[in-house]
DNA sequence: TCTCTTTTGTAACCAATGTTACATTTTTTC
DNA sequence: GAAAAAATGTAACATTGGTTACAAAAGAGA
């Protein structure tokens, strides 16, 4: 087991050994949860953290209405629930349920202290998850912010194409899904696209993009 | 001088002879800025924790047309630039710029950390600023999500209205101050207000908004 | 009280996006 | 390779919000 938990980002560099013996000195639970369990709701307290030793885990928001919206899956080994945890508002705003059977390591805020002092490693492990998630979630902040679809499909696009080196990027999502993640829906996004292809932007063939005039996608980006 | 450091969140709960006695054992920095001198540039790595000491920065982004756009006021004696600190990718998305004469305590990453080791209300501090920061940058995130104007206006008043424990509240700010902290047009404010108001589900009038519908109000909320 | 300025109310029109519906193409499965 | 399913292209229409413009109301100073 504590070679599982070793891969745990938390734990990164950390050898199973060593795990054996650091959580020897400090109070953790492991707990299962089965498929379906609801593992933590909105509103509690949040005071420990939870790290997935197996299954995996979605965060959902039950919205005014009753529906249920999925937020975000998370797997073992990951941890999550972590960046509220030295909030002095630390109520959680979701759900969070197991997706399947599900064994989850928890430390309590107290005892996370005391790993942080015995331990470097970990410490640095920790404030480097949350500050990526920081980072994560400005990203999203800041893609929710470009108000119109060709905004955020220029956005997208010269993002993959960074990461690529390449002016022309294959896309891995589809129409729908690409949609859901914008927030809009399928037809608005492929009217939009189609705009820019037409407007010579873009040269678009199935999922294959290529950016034409890196210029003028730059300029969508503005928001003002 | 440490008596304006003690001031600081980071350093909340420790005295200034205690503050003046850990400085000296870890490196840092204190520089001084002219109004409107550039503290660090947007892409800059940012290796360092910023600790306002006198005046006030301001953190501002210039679009692709050349355009700045004010983010953020950061007065003294707050830090910033706190939640990037350790992430993997940790370069500054934004210009910070001195408001006026600015005096700035600096720590770079490896001194922080060993101030971690030594003291640990000061780890605490840290862990409390960015897990704050985290949770009002996802809380402006759930408001961005919010699709209709309705849907900001009822998040914003029923906000308001459960800090002061009532359902009539009074506005501090003008129609055009809330427009542009929505990120609209002040006419599609006072248009949606007026709808809201004719529906029924609140009486405006002036600065003085009357929630009358709550269950009405809460489905503007929905965003599927 | 009388002006000047700021804030608010409102309307006509325009642009962007959502909604719905259906045809066409591509992919999967047997 | 044929049938079924999924994904895509596209169009007509509805809704929302932005733009511009102007008048009415409220507030501030003298």
């Amino acid at each position: 087991m504590y070679t599982k938990i070793s891969e745990s980002p938390i734990f990164k560099g950390i050898n199973p050994g060593e795990i054996a013996h650091i959580l020897n000195f400090i109070h953790h639970q492991i707990k299962s949860f089965e498929s379906e369990e609801i593992i933590a709701y909105s509103g509690d307290k949040c005071d420990k953290l939870f790290i997935l030793i197996e299954g995996s885990i979605r965060g959902e928001v039950v919205d005014y209405s009753g529906k249920v919206i999925k937020i975000e899956d998370v797997f073992a080994p990951d941890t999550f629930a972590e960046a509220f945890l030295f909030a002095d508002d630390n109520k959680l705003l979701v759900n969070i349920v197991a997706n399947l059977e599900t064994k989850i390591l928890i430390i309590y805020k107290n005892d996370l202290l005391k790993l942080f002092n015995s331990n470097n490693r970990i410490l640095e492990n920790y404030l480097r998850i949350v500050s990526n998630r920081f980072v994560t979630v400005t990203g999203k902040l800041k893609f929710l912010s470009l108000k119109t679809i060709k905004g955020k499909l220029a956005f997208y696009f010269m993002q993959i194409s960074n990461k690529q080196k390449s002016k022309t990027i294959i896309l891995d999502k589809t129409q729908q899904q690409l949609a859901d993640y914008f927030g809009i829906t399928r037809p608005s996004l492929a009217r939009s696209m189609r705009e820019l292809n037409n407007e010579g932007l873009i040269k678009a063939s199935g999922k294959k993009i290529e950016i034409l005039e890196m210029g003028e996608m730059k300029k969508h980006l503005r928001n003002d």
